[in-house]
DNA sequence: CCCTGCTTTGCAAACCTTTGCAGACAATTC
DNA sequence: GAATTGTCTGCAAAGGTTTGCAAAGCAGGG
């Protein structure tokens, strides 16, 4: 097993007195090829080929005081912010950094980790995608590291945004129930303290009682974006009489685990209970039903957030938040209410 | 917009100067506090605060030749293998270290991208998820980062593996669709290429045969894992007379594509034709009707892959490879034929 | 033959830490 | 009072690059 041994690497140095020159000129053939002699930059990408040097990333960095790496800080591994990753993934290729991605778990704690990461020189830069507590996260903080929040602002934290517009999405989602003629709507929602949460509620909120309805007829039930803990609520919101006949919900998996308690109990989503959820992810459109959604632009979203912030790394920063539409995507899960 | 200005941040040299004691003496009240006065500690402390010092990492990681930074390397950003990462994540914070992850897209350019990057000592170690071409990845390689395969072994790759038996995996799903007394039965591979893949198939041929069945009594459809291409593979399946009466797939997301298909046709899954998946990923349970698949054991199969990499990083390395047991669930996709 | 300017290369500083070694000083012991 | 021990702090080197500046070598023009 020798062979698993990791031998040491080859410094620049060793290379250069491989070949009785100095280290500058093995640095420059590599990063300036044009400034050396024709014979001398053959013999020395000669020799880097055969010694397979390879520049000690860590000392460049520290050189350069830049690493041309962006860490993309996301709450959850789900596949509704995998999409934003992606997008993030695109925009790093072609400007010619690399993408990182960071887990926090909602954890204020691991979120400060991967900032001080980046503030202390192992990245250049941030894609925040929401905060569980932006106020925490500025309170012992000197010194903050160029970031961009994707998917929503930030409160508090002097960052550019790429967003979407959460409340008006929440309106168009409660206005197509009520056109369908749904009067007894109810809204369960994301996380208490999200901020995106919030902003969907309050959507709900407002086109309720523009249109002369009581958006609290139902106890407003805020759980984690899970399929299972939209099952519980939307059960409760069943034992109520009368029950809702529409419901809007703060994310898709928490639609899906709605839908799954309104079968359990022998009823149809779509044509007995109506339930619109948010995001349009992956798996809205592949379950049976297929479920109407609010759709987000996920992988333009972390496009966009990308190339906002390598223009701010390189100094033509416009500090103006950019929004992106959202869109009413009907499916199969909501339809008029029953007479 | 001032405060949005990135500030230069501050040195332990300037910490230093401020109190008038030198750089090393900020560095042992951070790092060996025991080694200093209580009140030299307490002054250093009191300034290291207000000034909101925070050593450069890669000044520090270019000294120590250490980052204890571990990039885990997939090639898919799916529910899957972010469960595997989850477990990556979990050991990592019982070790100290911290863990990025890499996405290739089934790249190799991207694979060989992030192990540059670790071999520059960017990080400590990899823990590969896979590899859509080994023989590539070794090829131009000089020099070697610690690397850990996890879920499947790298051929020739001189790396330890955490993995499960996937050929056994498949003999269990082909075993179980017998025993229920199904004879014309078709497999869906994921791609041609995939190692997996490979000893998925394998495993399949081998319990075929082994019943005295041909194991290509229909087409071999070798798809990527998706839900689309698996619907298309059914369809396909679906025009030979006659068609099979059992579907074992080369992963869920296939299956569910499968079982589409089928519903399609107005059949019913695990009445009419019975589908088994492999992987037991969250949709598996989730999906109606739930999903008869094989489990493998991801979260674990990440924990154990880097309690491995860490212990190979502190020279303790057995070499052995860890295989972890897959075990058939049994849900509603499956059922004896119709006579 | 000298001066100028160009090409090619080397020197050395800088990036910011950490740590072995040694020095300074105080306290203890004989 | 001298020697010894121990505690605390500073000096300087090292880690591997990149790059401004300068020097060397050479050609060409006067």
């Amino acid at each position: 097993m020798s062979s698993r041994k990791c031998t040491r690497s080859v410094t620049i140095k060793e290379v250069a007195s491989q070949l009785g020159v100095s280290a500058s000129t093995i640095s420059r053939a590599l990063a300036r090829p044009e400034l050396l002699s024709a014979e001398t930059r053959e013999r020395v990408l000669e020799a880097v080929d055969r010694l397979g040097y390879q520049p000690n990333l860590v000392a460049r960095d520290l050189r350069l005081q830049e690493t041309r790496l962006i860490y993309v800080v996301i709450p959850t591994l789900s596949p509704f912010f995998l999409e934003v990753f992606r997008g993030v993934e695109r925009g790093a290729r072609e400007t010619g950094y690399a993408a990182l991605v960071g887990h926090t778990g909602r954890n204020v704690q691991r979120e400060q980790l991967f900032l001080d990461q980046v503030a202390s020189h192992r990245g250049d830069g941030v894609i925040l995608v929401t905060s569980s507590d932006p106020a925490a996260l500025l309170a012992r903080r000197k010194r903050m590291p160029p970031v961009v929040a994707a998917l929503e602002e930030i409160e508090g934290l002097p960052a550019p945004a790429v967003r979407v517009d959460h409340r008006k999405g929440a309106i168009d989602a409660t206005n197509h129930l009520l056109a369908l003629g749904h009067k007894r709507v109810a809204y369960i929602g994301g996380p208490e303290k999200q901020v995106i949460a919030g902003h969907r509620r309050e959507g709900f909120r407002l086109a309720m009682t523009q249109a002369g309805l009581d958006p609290d007829a139902y106890p407003y039930l805020a759980v984690d974006y899970s399929v299972e803990l939209g099952e519980q609520a939307m059960e409760t919101l069943l034992t109520f009489h009368p029950s809702p006949t529409a419901v809007f919900a703060g994310n898709d998996e928490i639609a899906i685990g709605a839908i799954r308690a309104i079968k359990r109990v022998g009823l149809q989503a779509g044509r007995d209970i109506s339930v619109i959820g948010f995001d349009d992810q992956r798996l809205a459109s592949l379950y049976e039903p297929p479920l109407t959604t609010i759709r987000v632009p996920t992988e333009e979203l972390g496009y966009r957030a990308i190339l906002m912030l390598v223009d701010q790394l390189q100094g033509k920063a416009s500090g103006e938040d950019i929004v992106l539409p959202t869109s009413l995507v009907i499916r199969a899960t909501t339809g008029a209410p029953k007479a």
